[in-house]
RNA sequence: GGCGGGGUAGCUCAGAUGGUUAGAGCGUGGGAUUCAUAACCCCAAGGUCGAGAGUUCGAUCCUCUCCCCCGCCA
């Protein structure tokens, strides 16, 4: 089972690990590929141990929010989710991680054996009919408890009244059960934050789970009750299972599943750990089958825009640095970076400073530094150190100090420490390097001892470097074999598969070894790449706008008018739409909504006038027809519990309701704000405040002092009427 | 509202069962150097460790109160 230190791994040299699988409703961004990029590199340091593994990942694709997008782009909801699915592949391939399996949820071998998972849950009496009765919120697909009129707690939309036929899961029978499990597995979730809110949770007390739903048909039919699709969730989850063979009569299937079940690290988002750690291991329970080792939580990756830049869309994609800097750049930031489990920030400034810091200067430099000289003095020879001096036992002891910390630090999933370590051993070298100057003749030093001194500063700087070299092949797969080449030790690719990194110790270097030509690894980055990869955003985020109209891909692609602060992607994609998942269901569809800001500017609308005039840059018309101002009434006004500024408001526009809030509760009484006309930004993208989601911002002029005014008409005007 | 996490140098973060001058990297300033990708090396400046009160010989680290941020509460 799980090691108590929280140590993910396999104790059968096998190795089974998964991203989410990516919820269609949106093309992949940064976020995506932040938890692909993890597992690929756990996958290939696995592999390079010598550990057979299998890394999985896929899309998941049902659901009524790919129903809809479908229909509103015009094609079959299979059509819709084979472009965007085929979108993620396509970007994994670029960026050439080394997935061994991308499971879609629509294939028939998914569905087939959700089906046999469904069966053998309700064979096991696990899953009753019932009725649901209550509130329900159809932009989640949520159930929400409460009287009618219940406000949605997730998204704050009003919910309606219905009663449904549904089969339900007993989810309460596991409580207990779930609870034994997570004392005796200590290590089972983590970061330690996801543990404990997990915990909390299903102390507080589990309820059956509706897992049928008849309002829709994009999913996967109950077997023998057709009229119901299976609850997205327990469809989605059961990919990791049925991926690998779980409910296949094939017996080549079942010597998979036999082989690699139980998985050892399901990645996932933090926002999923619920139905990671609660839901999938109860239905595995419930299905006599073993849960997974572990499970374990990322952050997000959150975009700070910076005050100077115009209203942008917060989106970034894994292509804009693959194409200025390249996979291995984004793969080293993310990594080193951001402490694994929890939020980083992403901005092209930290990206650049990280990659000339650490990748150019640094390791980049050093290679090159070495390899020359190699070039230079030895004849492009690997040469024979000679006896070790303090110096190469002090650089030794460092390479060997490298080599003890990466691994138990990567394996346990601290990336940044990791990484840390190893480059102390590049600053080392290349204080080594300075400190026994092999480029210097002194006249003391006869021409044999000097060429003594080269030879054998040389050969321990390139063994360092070799070292260093097999630490970070995982990382940087790229660079790592170009210079495995350069040091002419081969292809790192057929290394990897003989386990090459199992026997890495010091000393691995033979004298005599031709190297190959020395090539830059990382070129210096100029200043302009910050404004490149900005500028290949913006160009992306225009025709994402276009496409968006013209084909109904998610609005969340769109990424309208960024708020005036920090915003926030989700770093790994929900598996799932959904029913019941509030949570996960709203993140899916607006995977850039801002989530966590420090900055969180409440009174977006009290602030915008100012920042305008900072600004002080001229608009198109066409950046202007962006912003949808519409003319909305207030139908209810009501203070933020906790919030001394915020309102908030349900305004009605004529063709719909929605809410919205505004920092302006020191100034205006909520009860003297209803059935006043005001103006709001219609597309501006939702933000969540105080739990609340806010989808819209009304306007207002700012006084000294920062005390609003509403904007308002003289005349009377229609509601939803648009300004212009 | 309940529970949990957090507020440490310009930036990203580390750390201390309470004890002389609170650390790292980046950035900044100065110096040195030329094998190397204007890189590398050396030195330096920068922090009332969120605010206040208490316990203590001594608190940034413990206690209390408060402020702010974040997450979970199906």
């Amino acid at each position: 089972m799980t090691e108590a230190n929280g140590n993910p791994g396999s104790p059968a040299g096998r190795f089974y690990l998964t991203t989410p699988i990516y919820y269609v409703n949106a093309r992949p961004h940064l976020g995506h590929a932040y938890s692909t990029i993890v597992c690929d590199a756990v996958a290939r340091r696995k592999r390079a141990l010598g550990i057979e593994t299998w890394f999985l990942t896929g899309t998941d694709e049902h659901g009524q929010k790919i129903e809809r997008s479908a229909k509103l782009a015009g094609c079959s909801p299979q059509e819709f989710a084979d472009r965007i699915a085929g979108e993620f592949r396509g970007l994994w391939d670029r960026l050439e991680l080394t997935y061994d399996d991308f499971i879609r949820t629509t294939e028939e071998r998914h569905v087939r054996r959700v089906q046999h998972l469904f069966a053998t849950l309700r064979d096991r009496g696990y899953i009753y009919k019932g009725r649901y009765a209550g509130q329900y919120c159809v932009s989640d697909e949520a159930y929400v408890d409460g009287p009618p009129g219940t406000i949605c707690p997730d998204c704050g939309r009003v919910t309606e009244t219905v009663s449904e036929e549904n089969y339900f899961f007993k989810l309460s029978a596991f409580e207990r059960r779930l609870l034994e499990f997570y004392e005796a597995n200590p290590g089972f979730m983590g970061p330690e934050s996801t543990r404990r809110e997990v915990i909390s949770f299903v102390r507080s007390g589990l309820r059956d789970l509706s897992v049928s739903r008849t309002t829709f048909d994009w999913g996967i039919p109950v077997p023998g009750d057709e009229r119901h699709v299976i609850y997205v969730w327990l469809d989605a989850l059961a990919n990791y299972a049925t991926a690998i063979g779980y409910g296949s009569d094939d017996p080549k299937d079942q010597e998979k599943f036999r082989k690699f079940w139980p998985a050892d690290i399901h990645l996932i988002g933090k926002e999923i750990s619920r139905f990671h750690c609660v839901y999938w291991p109860a239905f595995l329970m419930a299905a006599g089958v073993a849960l997974p080792r572990s499970v374990r939580a990322n952050g997000w990756l959150l975009f700070d825009q910076g005050k100077m830049s115009k209203s942008r869309g917060n989106i970034v994609r894994a292509e804009t640095v693959h194409e200025v800097l390249g996979a291995d750049a984004l793969r080293y930031f993310l990594l080193r970076e951001i402490p694994f489990g929890q939020d980083g920030n992403f901005t092209f400034e930290a990206l650049v400073q990280r990659y000339n810091g650490d990748l150019a200067n640094g390791y980049g430099n050093l290679v090159s530094r070495v390899v020359n000289m190699v070039h230079k003095y030895c004849g492009g020879v690997a040469p024979e150190a000679g006896a070790a001096t303090p110096a190469e036992t002090t650089l030794r002891a460092h390479a060997e100090a490298a080599i003890a910390v990466f691994g138990p630090a990567f394996d346990q999933l601290n990336f940044s420490e990791a990484l840390k370590s190893l480059w102390l051993l590049v600053a080392a070298t290349d204080i080594y390097l300075t400190a026994n100057a092999p480029w210097k003749k002194t006249p003391e030093r006869s021409d044999a001892e000097h060429a003594a001194l080269q030879a054998r500063v040389l050969a321990t700087a390139a063994e360092a470097i070799r070292v260093i070299t097999a630490l970070a092949y995982p990382i940087l797969p790229d660079a790592a074999a170009k210079v495995w080449r350069q040091l002419g030790q081969g292809e790192l690719a057929d290394a990897a598969k003989n386990g090459f990194l199992i026997h890495l110790a010091w000393g691995g270097l033979q004298p005599g070894t031709k190297f190959g030509e020395p090539a830059p690894l990382f070129p210096r980055a100029e200043k302009d790449a910050v404004e490149r990869m900005q500028k290949l955003e913006d160009e992306n985020n225009r025709t994402a706008v276009e496409a968006a109209s013209a084909n109904g891909v998610s609005e969340a692609t769109i990424a309208p008018a960024a708020p005036p602060a920090a915003a926030a992607i989700q770093a790994a994609e929900a598996p799932v739409p959904a029913p019941a998942a509030p949570a996960a269901a709203k993140k899916a569809t607006e995977p850039l909504a801002p989530q966590a800001s420090a900055a969180a500017p409440a009174p977006a609308a009290v602030e915008a006038p100012a920042s305008v005039i900072e600004g002080a840059a001229h608009i198109t018309i066409d950046d202007f027809a962006k912003v949808e101002l519409r003319v909305a009434q207030i139908l209810v006004a009501e203070r933020v519990p906790k919030a001394d500024k915020l309102l908030r408001l349900e305004v009605d526009l004529g063709y719909e309701k929605r809410q919205i809030l505004a920092g302006i509760a020191q100034h205006y009484e909520p009860e003297k704000l209803i059935g006043r006309k005001i103006v709001i930004v219609a597309n501006l993208a939702p933000r969540k405040m105080r739990g609340l989601e806010s989808n819209g911002m009304l306007l207002a002029a700012s006084l000294e002092g920062g005390a609003p005014v509403l904007a308002g008409f003289l005349e009377d005007v229609p509601l939803g009427a648009r300004l212009k």
